[in-house]
RNA sequence: GGGUGAUUAGCUCAGUUGGUUCAGAGCACUACCUCGACAAGGUAGGGGUCACUGGUUCGAGCCCAGUAUCACCCACCA
């Protein structure tokens, strides 16, 4: 057979991802296996897949993979989130392109485009998973307005209201005046940024004098109902009781005072606008002040405003501005760095808004989801998330959950003309309910309300409703709790907390038991990498490029749970040379099975042989305990240093058969299967090549034999010695070949070891020293001899005659280097056994490696002295 | 303003109870090598006062205190 020297992913990728499906190896149904179950963080149903994705999902991939191999059920759930504001925004533009307003339309035909917008791009991502390898159970693909989804959505809505969890009531809120909604506090995105500090003088009624108050809203003076002072601030005590004139606006209002002030910022005088300012709301209140709304839904002054009426927020405040200079009120400005918030999604900035909306009350719901993942029911990895965690739920608000949106789940409440409402399943019944206060009451009389829910308020619970759970016991029970779940930290009040809160409520049970928060994927700069910075690479143009595998592992080398990830395509590059690497080492495997005899196997190689198989147990141990920490690239790098150093670069090497020798069948057939176990092991990181191999190596006569269904290596005993030995082993190698470097000694050339030895020294890897290193013999000596070079591993000392190629001003040079560097360690070891209380307080086995160390410093230094007399 | 975490080689990071195997790994770098799997490769090598300052200890990358810098999260200061 003839196989290319470079490994094509393009020739595998799709062949083995349809093999898989077709042969139905992701889908999963109860059964009597252990269920291991994963929930994909459902993207955005109109997005494409960014590099986050790209680690989210091969992370989970890898999970779910081994977890299969372990012979669990194992359950990867994919689907996607409608995404209520992300979505319609687009949807909104798309029209507006088109010259369509969402004003113009109906509910129903905008919903119309939505479902159409949904149709066309839906799914797109989900495509795209595929390619990276993704072993999700597509016949379970879940989306939150599926129908079944919905009504749990309007159910738990329902129930919640019914248990009086779900209330309406008129709040501050933040308002979006771009998408028009109202939005959640964690929608809100605080950004730093210069603005300015105005300072305007307000005239106190009945006086000639003014007072002076600093804003970085002028604009919000038309809505000014009053100014507040410190009660304590000896500046104004007489003005207690007083009025100013609102400029422009010539609007009479009182002083107030109130200790909320503080005395030491701006002026200490401060205006107060209950109906544009969270806290100049609780001070409204609290002082019966008035309360005008003047702004509109989009941003713009109302009537209420009286001037400016119809003109933009950010317009109002350059003209007031100008206009208070004119009429002489504008006393300074000054720039000043504050924080104004932003929405997530459109980006508009947010306006505090008094409102009526719907709100869940959190405090009771919250207690149980904080306290199981203090106890660790719940495990975060990395586990400092759960300070953020209990800071969020120890303070946490009421949820507004209504948004001023047409694509979600519609509010199920209907209302009569007069202020009343019911919230039911059906029309009819809250038509019913409503019957009983008012007999007369018609169906036609009662409105939905037109808003629907935030798209957390769905999405919370994923883990139940993808199973059915509010309706059917027959999956839920198998499946819930989930096992893992991959996911941002970014979202982790949006969606992990809540799953959490809705798992308990509903579950009475926590919905997973991990949860693995990744990194962000920044660029080498240290951005993070964003579609509007231009600065992420296309998933799948890499895929194109490094092969799924490459891309996979160039994801997982370097990105600890938590950490960022700096990423870079060279990773990728490494991935693919990883893949490229085990495609020869098969190559060369494959190249002997023609060349086997049957005959026993030689010495060296059945030390071989045993040597690799200890080292391939002790790595799947480390690899599974990697696994249980969650340190995935830790589990995977030891792998790459298991199969590119010790399997290729050392055991390949000993194996290796001479030019035109025939290869022992044992030795071959062992080979195989140890190859085949490396491939299992990295079969969660890179499936398509290993299950090209996988096929390549061995002939699998059925489907069920394919490595994706293959059982993960058992873990048995194995031989510590011969791992010890080993690194001895490679130790003489190194020197040997270092030897040969620095003495210009052609490989080709045969050369004597001789070897002196105050112990006994015996490797079982004799043989191998001898044909690797082309030894011709090892003679062991009962003295040293001044004449050759010589190394020492150990206690053991080695000699190579000196070549007539050696540079030996360059040997004496690097003689009485290592001599002076051997002097300086034993004088700080004699130091150390010189002190008394070293000797007395350390524990023995430390004396001794200490006594041990001295030793062999001392024998070394007797060598090189030797040496460099003789060397002259 | 509050909180959390970080600072170890050019880069990205390991370093579990203080003591053999503690100063490590991968990449990058340097030199040599087309040798019958692989130049997407091989062999060998160079490179770090473990942020800083003190302290505890026979002994500190690790424990304690302080300083500096960075990052993230939370918070209504006009």
């Amino acid at each position: 057979m003839d196989i290319a020297s470079k490994y094509d992913p393009k020739n595998t990728e799709q062949k083995w991802y349809d093999f898989w499906i077709e042969n139905r190896f992701f889908a999963s149904k109860p059964d009597h296996r252990t269920p291991y179950t994963i929930v994909i963080p459902p993207p955005n149903v109109t997005g494409v897949l960014h590099m986050g994705h790209m680690l989210n999902n091969t992370i989970q991939d890898v999970l779910i993979r081994r977890a299969r191999m372990r012979g669990y059920n194992a359950c990867w759930v994919p689907g996607t989130d409608h995404a209520s504001i992300a979505t319609e925004a687009k949807v909104v533009r798309k029209l507006r392109e088109e010259g369509i307003k969402k004003g113009d339309l109906s509910r129903e035909e905008f919903m119309k485009h939505a479902w159409e917008w949904t149709h066309k791009h839906g799914g797109i991502i989900l495509q795209q998973l595929k390619k990276l390898g993704a072993s999700c159970d597509w016949d379970r693909t879940s989306f939150t307005m599926d129908e079944k989804y919905y009504q749990s959505v309007i159910d738990t809505f329902i129930d919640l209201h019914r248990k009086g969890k779900i209330y309406r009531g008129e709040r501050m809120i933040n308002w979006d005046p771009v998408a028009k909604t109202a939005l959640s506090d964690e929608e809100v995105i605080y950004k730093e940024g210069l603005g300015k500090l105005y300072h305007v003088s307000y005239k106190v009624v009945g006086s000639d004098e003014v007072i002076n108050i600093a804003t970085t809203r002028p604009e919000t003076i038309l809505g000014d109902t009053a100014v507040c002072i410190h009660p304590n601030d000896d500046r104004y005590k007489h003005l207690h009781g007083k009025k100013v004139i609102v400029p422009l606006v010539n609007r009479e209002v009182p002083i107030i005072t109130d200790e909320y002030v503080d005395m030491e910022f701006g002026t200490g005088c401060l205006k107060v606008t209950p109906a544009h300012d969270t806290n100049d709301y609780d001070l409204g209140k609290k002082h019966q002040l008035e309360v005008i709304n003047m702004m509109n839904d989009d941003g713009t002054v109302s009537e209420a405003g009286k001037l400016y009426i119809g003109m933009d927020r950010f317009d109002v405040r350059k003209q007031i501005v100008e206009d208070l200079k004119s009429s002489g009120n504008l006393i300074k400005v000054e720039d000043y760095q504050n924080k104004v918030g932003h929405s997530e999604r459109t980006d508009a900035v947010i306006e505090p808004r008094l409102s009526l909306q719907w709100f869940v009350d959190m405090k009771d719901l919250g207690k149980p989801a904080l306290d199981h993942v203090m106890n660790d029911d719940i495990k975060f990895y990395p586990p400092k998330f759960k300070n953020s965690y209990r800071n969020w739920m120890e303070n946490i608000k009421d949820w507004c959950i209504s948004r001023q949106l047409w694509w979600g789940h519609q509010i199920p409440a209907w209302y009569t003309g007069d202020g009343q409402y019911a919230v039911a399943s059906s029309l009819e019944e809250a038509h019913a309910q409503l019957l009983l206060k008012n007999p007369s009451l018609k169906k036609e009389d009662l409105k939905q309300d037109p808003d629907v829910l935030d798209t957390w308020f769905s999405s919370w619970l994923w883990p139940i409703s993808v199973f059915n759970g509010f309706y059917s016991k027959e999956e839920i029970n198998y499946y819930y709790p989930t096992q893992d779940l991959v996911t941002a930290p970014e979202i982790m009040f949006f969606w992990v907390a809540r799953m959490i809160i809705a798992g308990y409520e509903y579950m009475g049970e926590k919905p997973f038991t991990n949860v693995y928060y990744t990194g962000i994927v920044r660029d080498k700069q240290g951005r993070k990498m964003s579609k509007s910075l231009g600065n992420s690479p296309d998933p799948i143009d890499l895929i194109e490029e490094y092969g799924a595998d490459g891309v996979r592992v160039g994801m997982l080398l370097t990105s600890p749970a938590g950490n960022d990830l700096p990423f870079d395509v060279s990773l990728c590059e490494q991935g693919r040379n990883f893949a490229n690497k085990i495609w020869n080492a098969f190559r060369l495997v494959n190249g002997w099975e023609s060349r086997t005899e049957n005959r026993a196997m030689t010495g060296s190689d059945e030390v071989a042989i045993r040597w690799m198989k200890s080292r391939l147990q002790q790595v799947l141990e480390e690899i599974d305990d990697d696994y249980e920490k969650f340190r995935i690239s830790e589990a995977l790098m030891s792998l790459y240093k298991l199969v590119w150093d010790d399997f290729c670069s050392w055991y390949l090497e000993m194996i290796k058969p001479g030019f035109e020798q025939n290869m022992s069948r044992e030795t071959f057939e062992a080979t195989r299967s140890i190859f085949e176990n490396l491939l299992k092991i990295l079969h969660p990181f890179m499936p398509f090549l290993t299950e090209e191999l996988w096929h390549h190596l061995n002939e699998r006569k059925s489907a069920d034999e394919a490595i994706v269904v293959s059982a993960w290596p058992m873990r048995v005993a194995y031989d510590k010695t011969i791992l010890e030995n080993f690194k001895e082993f490679e130790e003489i190698v190194t020197a040997i070949r270092n030897v040969r470097k620095t003495q210009n000694i052609p490989n080709k050339e045969s050369i004597t070891l001789k070897m002196f030895s105050s112990a006994s020294f015996d490797s079982p890897f004799t043989d191998n020293i001898i044909r690797l290193c082309n030894i011709s013999s090892i003679d062991k000596v009962n003295e040293s001899d001044k004449s050759w070079t010589s190394f020492m591993v150990d206690s053991n000392e080695f000699f190579i005659p000196m070549s007539s190629n050696a540079d030996m001003e360059a040997e004496k040079e690097r003689i009485i280097k290592e001599l002076d560097y051997t002097k300086g360690f034993l004088a700080s070891v004699m130091k150390k056994l010189g002190n008394e209380k070293f000797v007395n307080s350390a524990p023995p086995a430390v004396v001794e490696s200490e006594n041990k160390k001295r030793q062999d410093a001392e024998s070394l230094i007797r060598v090189l002295e030797e040496k460099l007399v003789s060397l002259g």
